[in-house]
DNA sequence: GTTAAAGATGTATATTATATATTGCTTTTA
DNA sequence: TAAAAGCAATATATAATATACATCTTTAAC
């Protein structure tokens, strides 16, 4: 492990939220269809912020991966079947800007040689090669042990 | 892309870090061999910060990339011919932490279906894959433009 | 042998990104 | 009409990362 002015480096980490989406998706694929769950259910079985679930809910919701039903009685509930919901595609979509490095983003790059330099191209490669495993997996993929799991979550 | 409280969220990222230690890599393997430059030289090319310049070259010379020769008329040189260095395996080296997500490290893991959630695995699979792909590639790899490399480095 | 150039090392600060909290909405149904 | 539920914007806190600063040690030129 590396130590940088005695702090330790974590890299090529995904963010909390995309953890969060992927987990939400996984406690209601775990659900039966139609069921409804509340957003509180999920933060309590999880132990994890409600307010910050709120935003991945909403965002699940626009992507068309959720349905939510407000008012009293409300809920939300996934959108289609485990296994039409592809792990690569909601990684993709919760953290769309993959800039490895600056020259990833010409607005703000300052590299010199990005002209001439074949980095970015080989890692843009590599990227690919780890989006494509995920797009090998579906939600359901996730719910082999569907029983265990709802027994955690209590 | 998605915007989260405004604020463009950008994961995956390599750090800064790594980023000038391929260029530092890059830039020593355009010279001739056995030609020494200051850290002061590469961080002009560059226009890089020459202290945190100064902690990347610092640690290829511990991981044996690069020779350092202190005191006058010092400076430092690649201590390997550029094919034997491999992308993926500086890397690997200079962020070893690959923490993708919370359960990757036990110690910090609160997550409650860890025992039971097979997602760990999958995205573990997928850095695999992302290294894997830059294994195959070396510095030599980077230096087919060489002349206009160091042209761009004026 | 002294001086200047060069890297080594530790610490402090600044910046940025990320996570969480707060507040006040709107919708819906009991 | 009140309570439960999601919606939305903003503010704050935390953590990670990048950079700057200060002081060393080494080495060669003079």
């Amino acid at each position: 492990m590396l130590y940088y002015c005695e702090k330790v480096v974590k890299s090529m980490r995904l963010t909390v939220y995309t953890d969060y989406s992927l987990r939400t998706l996984i406690y209601l694929g775990a659900k039966n269809e139609d069921e409804l769950t509340t957003i509180q259910e999920i933060s309590d079985a999880y132990n994890i912020s409600k307010n910050h679930l709120m935003k991945v809910t909403h965002q699940l919701g626009q992507l068309g991966y959720i349905e939510t039903i407000r008012g009293r009685g409300g809920g939300i509930r996934l959108a289609k079947l485990p296994k039409a919901i592809t792990i690569g595609e909601v990684v993709r979509q919760t953290e769309e800007d993959f800039h490895l490095v600056e020259c990833f983003d010409p607005a703000s790059n300052m590299c010199k040689i990005a002209p001439a330099c074949q980095l970015k191209g080989v890692l843009a490669e590599a990227l690919q090669a780890y989006l494509a495993v995920l797009d090998r997996y579906t939600v359901e993929d996730f719910l082999g042990n569907r029983d265990l799991l709802m027994q955690l979550l209590q």
